[in-house]
DNA sequence: CGGCCATAGATTAACGTTAATCTCAAGAGA
DNA sequence: TCTCTTGAGATTAACGTTAATCTATGGCCG
């Protein structure tokens, strides 16, 4: 580890000359030629880097932004929505030539606590953090009213910038497409009950679904278990097949995971998706690899994650914008038309 | 922001005192009660923290690992890669300490030119690079002899500790559970032309599958293009079937995705899984979520990334232990048996 | 009563960088 | 010849922290 002193030395020049010429480029108009190819040849022989803790620490910034990820859903569907997420705060990031740091909880400390505190520490200049988890720990989040952060979805109490998804624009897309290709009765499925219901979806499912024709729930298990979803919904979508339900020539699903139990459930029941009972998905995590692939509401993960990150960026360059109530940003989901669905059959 | 200055000021001691009682703890028995209660006190009053950049410059480590992510695969196969591979290395920095700064290449330049930077600048102490990626730019990697960096899958040319995977054990691990079965007539599914062969599993597949009675073969599209590899591999296994191919009882895929065209095409054609032909994935990725739920050959990615991690510490807390030959740590994959294998049908 | 030691801290120097100010010599102008 | 300017760089001080060394006071012992 070579220093700007060593430079000097070597170049003989003094510490402040050999840090405008490498590092500032300031007053470079000030130097000699000479001057500076000695000071660059010196660099090269002692393989000079700056330090990076001593820039930040002297610019009292520090280029990075952290995202806390608690332990929440470790499968497949965690790894698709973090992924995503993740993905799209980087790029942003990365464009503006910020690094993303992320942070995890121990058994001693929640990741949220870490970030905060390296936040406030100066180790990052601001913070995304994934809506879902932030109500874990309420108290974690007290004063922190005026620091650089921004929240994706849902809308939390926090007093931060957030961006949303209008979960019911997507069950509105969802129906306008299912009812433009002739569908009058649709089946909604989903959990109703347990803790997922509770917390993601409630409001916005209840309010967006009122143009469904009948809905069947069954208790949620675990939260966000895929294999547990596809197997719940399978099962009762069996069951209310068996039990001569028939009523319907399309569902709209929770999730891709339910929507893969139903479409299994249908099949094992004699009905082809999508020739006899249309299926949509939501999320659109895994429904592209699903037989059929599925048409399904897309969460725009990569989009909301992106977004998060640039009215971040925008927070650290002015501040002073974002007095006042807190922005939120709400994205419209997208329909995302694959092969599960097709026109009602008594429309054709 | 305030300092360990504010703080002195206030409690009307040296500088040094309040680093000692408030970071340090060192030689605390050497001051008295009152002493450290008036520099906690001011602390509190000034609301102080210590800074980070100013901590980290003076020990010379940063406690943070970089881990560069090239665009490579920006799809469901990508997400689920990287995602379990990030939560094995996040989780074991986690419990060290340690955070995880992930970086993203930009037009300019790529994640592992920015990583190295940060890396020789001292802003990172170590790497772990997923080695799918670390060919990509040969030149970026000269110079990089002695630094802490651990790869991940494939064994590259590079000289440092590496994590890979015996795909070939992974592949016998299949054959072994089909044969116990009473599967005898196996046919091996997976691209055989086109980059990602060549890339992957050229020899690794080879070997490995020498058990398989026959093999079939498709063109490589895109690279790792989950929706493609099922569309390929059904067509190919759909014409295989239609030309009156039929003489196997089992399907050995070459990921999860090929696998779930393989499903399809014998659904098609009027065969049932797994009561007429077993069909065994590799990966996991998308196995759990799939109908039916696949057998499958895991990656184990969260492990690999788990165990990386772990040498990259071991290398910075002893680093003369990794002298000479790198260190090349082979996990075995781990066979995950659900329901699209079972007992062949002639062996019942 | 002088020397010695422990107590309770303060001072100094350093990590590596950089902004602001300062110096010194040469040349220009009056 | 004397002042003024300009060029080319050096010095100083600062960012916030900490390890190593230093000082001053008081008590104890011989």
């Amino acid at each position: 580890m070579s220093s700007l002193q060593d430079v000097a030395r070597l170049a003989e020049v003094s510490v402040t000359t050999a840090s405008k010429i490498l590092n500032t480029r300031r007053d470079l108009e000030r130097f000699t030629p000479a001057c500076i190819a000695r000071v660059h040849e010196a660099a090269r022989q002692v393989s000079y880097v700056p330090n990076f803790h001593a820039q930040r620490l002297r610019e009292g910034k520090s280029y990075v932004v952290g995202v806390p990820l608690e332990t929440v859903y470790d499968d497949a569907l965690g790894d698709a929505y973090f992924s995503k997420l993740l993905n799209g705060v980087r790029f942003a990031l990365a464009q503006a030539g910020y690094a993303m740091c992320v942070f995890s909880s121990t058994e001693e400390r929640s990741a949220t606590t870490q970030c905060l505190q390296q936040l406030r520490q100066g180790g990052l200049d601001g913070m995304v953090v994934p809506g879902v988890l932030s109500r874990l720990d309420g108290r974690v989040w007290s004063d922190t009213g005026a620091l650089p952060v921004v929240m994706v979805e849902p809308k939390a109490p926090m007093p931060f910038p957030c961006v949303d998804l209008d979960f019911r624009a997507g069950i509105r897309a969802a129906l306008t497409h299912l009812a433009e290709l002739g569908h009058r009765r649709i089946l909604w499925l989903g959990p109703t009950k347990g803790p997922r219901y509770q917390e993601f979806a409630s409001t916005a499912w209840q309010h967006g679904f009122q143009g469904a024709s009948c809905s069947l729930e069954f208790e949620d298990g675990k939260p966000a278990d895929q294999e547990g979803d596809a197997r719940q919904s399978c099962h009762a979508l069996r069951a209310y097949l068996a039990a001569g339900e028939a009523d319907f020539s399309a569902v709209v699903c929770f999730n891709d995971a339910v929507a893969a139990g139903a479409v299994r459930a249908l099949r094992e029941c004699g009905r082809r998706v999508p020739d006899d009972v249309s299926v949509v998905g939501f999320d659109d995590y895994s429904a592209g690899v699903l037989d059929p692939p599925l048409t399904t509401v897309s969460h725009r993960l990569y989009d909301m994650g992106h977004r998060a990150a640039e009215i971040l960026l925008e927070m650290l360059a002015a501040p002073e914008k974002f007095e006042g109530e807190p922005l939120v940003d709400v994205m419209e989901p997208a329909l995302v038309i694959r092969d599960s669905t097709s026109r009602a059959a008594d429309s054709r």
